[in-house]
DNA sequence: CCTATATATTTCAAGCTTAAAATTTTATGC
DNA sequence: GCATAAAATTTTAAGCTTGAAATATATAGG
C-alpha cells in the first residue's frame, strides 16, 4: 500500500487543495449564473436553458440534430427535447426533417428566433463582463487558460 | 509597455475575455458535476443537492434552520424544503422544533446521517481530486486566489 | 388588545434534469 | 427478405429548482 514516497508537506494534503478548488469555482459559477438567470428572467422573460440552447442553433447555423444539440451541451437527450419544444412554440426554433433519416430532424433557429438571440447575445455578454471583469484581461486569459489545462484529461477528442 | 493609453488591442475586446473565461468555466463545472453526480448516485444511491444539504449540516453540527441553509447554500427556500423533507423520510435529517419561536425549526444530521456524510465526503474529495488534480497544488492554489478575488464583489460580509 | 408588518416556512405551478424504457427508423448478417 | 442490432428521438417517473402565493407565528405601534 503506501510506503515512503512523496510524503506531502505537513497539513497539505493535495486532495483538499482540490477540494478548495472546486468549492470555489462552484461558489463562482453559482454566484454568475444566478445573476444571468435573474437578468435572463426579468429582462428576457426567458431561462438560461433555453439561452444555451439558442446559443449553440446560432453558432451552428446549418441547424443541428437533437443528438448534438444534446452533446454540445452536455445535457441528456431528453432534456433537449422539452427545451426545444418550448423554443418551437414560442416560435424562435422549428424542427427540419432530415431527408434520407425519418429518425432524425435539424433545429434550427427561426428568423425570429436568430435576431432574439443576438438581442440577448448582446445583453448577455455584458452581465458576464459585469460579473467577472474584475479580474482584468491578463488574469481572465491566465484562469481561461489554467481551466484549458484542467480540462485535459478525458479529451481522447479527433477533430 | 504598450504605447498610448489601454487602447485595446484589436480584436481584444474585454467583455469577449471575460466571456471566454465564462464558457470555460461552465464547461469545467459541468464536467466535475457530471462526473460527481453520476459516482454519487451510483455508489451511494444519492444527488448532489442532497450531500450539499448534508455538507453545510455536518459542517454546523448544532443545525441549522431552514432558511440558514438556503441561504448558505445560495438555493431557493422551497427547493431547501423538499430535499430536506427526503433526508428526514431516509433518516438521515431531523427537524428540531426552536423553543420561543414557533415558526422556526433546526434540521440537523441524525447519527446515521452524520456517518452516511462522512463516508461520502471521503469518497467525494477522492473525486474532485481525480477531476481537478491533475493541475498540481501551485496551480490549483493560483485559481483559488484568482477565482476568490473574482468573487470579492458585492461580498460586504462581516465575518 | 388589535391591527399592521415582518419573519420562517411551506405550497404551488412551471420548467429543468436525469436515467431508463419505449418508439420508430435504419443498417447489417445471413 | 428477415431477424437482429444499432441509432435518433421521445416518453416517463422521480427529483431538483425557481419565484410567487399562502400559512403561521412573532413583533410593534397605537
Amino acid at each position: 500500500m503506501s510506503g515512503e514516497k512523496p510524503r506531502q508537506a505537513e497539513g497539505a494534503v493535495p486532495s483538499k487543495e482540490s477540494l478548495r478548488l472546486w468549492l470555489r469555482l462552484l461558489k463562482v459559477q453559482r454566484h454568475v449564473e444566478a445573476d444571468l438567470r435573474e437578468r435572463l428572467r426579468r429582462e428576457f422573460n426567458s431561462t438560461l436553458p433555453r439561452f444555451d440552447v439558442m446559443s449553440a442553433l446560432h453558432r451552428y447555423r446549418d441547424g443541428m440534430k437533437m443528438s448534438e444539440l444534446s452533446r454540445v451541451l452536455m445535457v441528456s437527450n431528453g432534456n433537449v427535447t422539452g427545451i426545444v419544444d418550448r423554443l418551437a412554440e414560442d416560435g424562435l426554433a422549428l424542427r427540419v426533417p432530415v431527408p434520407g433519416d425519418r429518425r432524425a430532424a435539424m433545429v434550427r433557429l427561426t428568423k425570429r428566433g436568430v435576431e432574439e438571440f443576438e438581442r440577448q447575445a448582446k445583453a448577455h455578454e455584458a452581465w458576464v463582463h459585469a460579473a467577472l471583469g474584475r479580474l482584468g484581461p491578463e488574469d481572465s486569459a491566465r484562469m481561461t487558460a489554467l481551466l484549458e489545462r484542467a480540462l485535459d484529461e478525458g479529451e481522447t477528442d479527433a477533430t
